[in-house]
DNA sequence: CCTCCATATCGTATTTTTGGAATATAGTGT
DNA sequence: ACACTATATTCCAAAAATACGATATGGAGG
């Protein structure tokens, strides 16, 4: 029940729900999440948690940087289905296609120092 | 997105995960669903409307009785895929297999005035 | 019309969630 | 060792969710 929970949570939040979606493109780290949904840096590390947490996100270093993407699911059916689920899912919403088409434009070189 | 998100969010609360689970087994009524989880009336109220705004359930009135039920799952790609994913997630959870068996034994007669 | 009963809604206190600024941590390069 | 940078964590305020008692609604029966 916690693990259901947990990953009902997870995605009971735009905002995750929308770094879910990016994830689905590609690879992010925390400064271009940030920067693509506007919110603090804070904020957008506290939502990669939860993520996290819930089975649905992981992540690896690469120097400074710690790259988001999606977990490969097998943390708890839950996660998995619902994963399988979001990438057919609210692709024809109005804020996920405009996030997806500002996608590209969003790059870690251009927001962070260097 | 909204309605993505009411789903989600409906079934992110314990009591109306339990709820929905109930409803698997039979169609209660609102007395026996406060009586099963133990809370206020006006609480398991509430439950269900969120539970029925989310399109994951509905009622029929029978005198004063408000019966409620799982909807068809017409309401929503969402909440059609999480009703049929519920059916078989959560059927060995402790809290769910303990409601389950006290099921038979909460009925409105024993409830409600008469 | 009046009463009774099951349910819905309102008002309100409590808890949880969310968001940002400030601070801490850890990796990189000098 | 020091400075710099990306990220995590802490602290705190605002907003939302949850729970309950009290009240309102609406159907059933006398």
């Amino acid at each position: 029940m916690r693990t259901f929970l947990k990953v009902m949570k997870a995605l009971s939040d735009p905002s995750r729900v929308k770094i879910m979606k990016m994830l689905q493109k590609r690879v992010m780290c925390v400064c271009e999440i940030k920067e693509a949904l506007g919110m603090a840096q804070s904020t957008a590390s506290k939502h990669l948690k939860i993520l996290e947490n819930a089975g649905l996100i992981t992540f690896y270093k690469e120097g400074l940087w710690v790259n988001y993407t999606l977990a490969d699911g097998i943390s708890s059916p839950y996660a998995a289905s619902l994963m399988g689920n979001l990438k057919h899912w609210l692709n024809d919403d109005p804020e996920i296609m405009a996030l997806s088409k500002r996608l590209p434009n969003i790059r870690r070189e251009d927001i962070c120092g260097v």
